[in-house]
DNA sequence: TTGTTCGTACGAAATATTTCCTAACTTTAA
DNA sequence: TTAAAGTTAGGAAATATTTCGTACGAACAA
């Protein structure tokens, strides 16, 4: 029987990484120039043979495979977004709030970001949750 | 009237910076020394004058202050932990749920890292929310 | 007094991350 | 056919972050 831990691939998306991956989620697989015309609008000014090389690294480390069939290579996200979402969510719980869960939300609903329909829609979750 | 942009202090620390910052936030204002040896106790072995440069550079940064009324300086959280969670937190939530908090929520319910009394604690949270 | 330990300061090195320039080839449109 | 625009590859540069070596003074114990 093969360790678990062995076979584990290590998930650690810088924050540039992270943008282009968050991208490649939300539309699926897409090539460099959607990828990078994504950014500009969304998030912030970045030359094309940026976006390109880093693509092309994340690629390298398997965070992402690509078709290279034509000659637009098509990227794809090779990590899961639950699973890397799950990790880093894991991980910012420990480091910021000590594991606990509901210190994160105390801090969340201390925020301005969970309005009155998130609250509701939290609430109906936990319901749910309750009775399973 | 100022207007409050331009004196917010930006809230940028690093992985690094931030391991500091929490053993202060922990323990209060405390020596080179003491943060040092507890990192290397809960978080992973550093020399120590790798602990003082940063925590130097921290101070310069206006991040932490320091009396150095004495041989050992002290040094002082100088931005504050809600604030600092709190802003991490909002900017955690907006790039990896597109802000959505209750979707963070599902997917920390969706982890082992929320208890069945922690889930009740934050059911008890948001109904003290719900009335007010 | 003297040597050892502990502290700060400073600079540099090592890494990690991000950005972009240039070359070469392909496609497209005139 | 030719010029312009688009594409990849590769290397280098620019930044950001982290780590540590060395020097030197203070405190302390023998």
């Amino acid at each position: 029987m093969i360790p678990k831990k062995a076979i584990v691939v290590k998930i650690e998306p810088t924050r540039a990484e992270l943008e282009i991956l968050q991208v490649l989620w939300l539309y699926g697989p897409s090539t460099v120039r959607f990828v990078n015309d994504t950014l500009n609008e969304q998030k912030r000014t970045v030359q094309y043979t940026s976006t390109l090389k880093l693509m092309q690294i994340m690629a390298e480390k398997k965070m992402l495979t690509r078709d290279e069939t034509n000659m637009k290579h098509i990227y794809i996200a090779a990590i899961e977004e639950q699973k890397t979402k799950s990790f880093l969510l894991d991980r910012f719980v420990d480091s910021m709030f000590n594991g606990s869960a509901s210190s994160l939300m105390m801090q969340l609903l201390g925020n301005k970001k969970a309005s009155k329909k998130e609250l509701q829609e939290i609430k109906a979750l936990l319901d749910k949750l309750d009775k399973s």
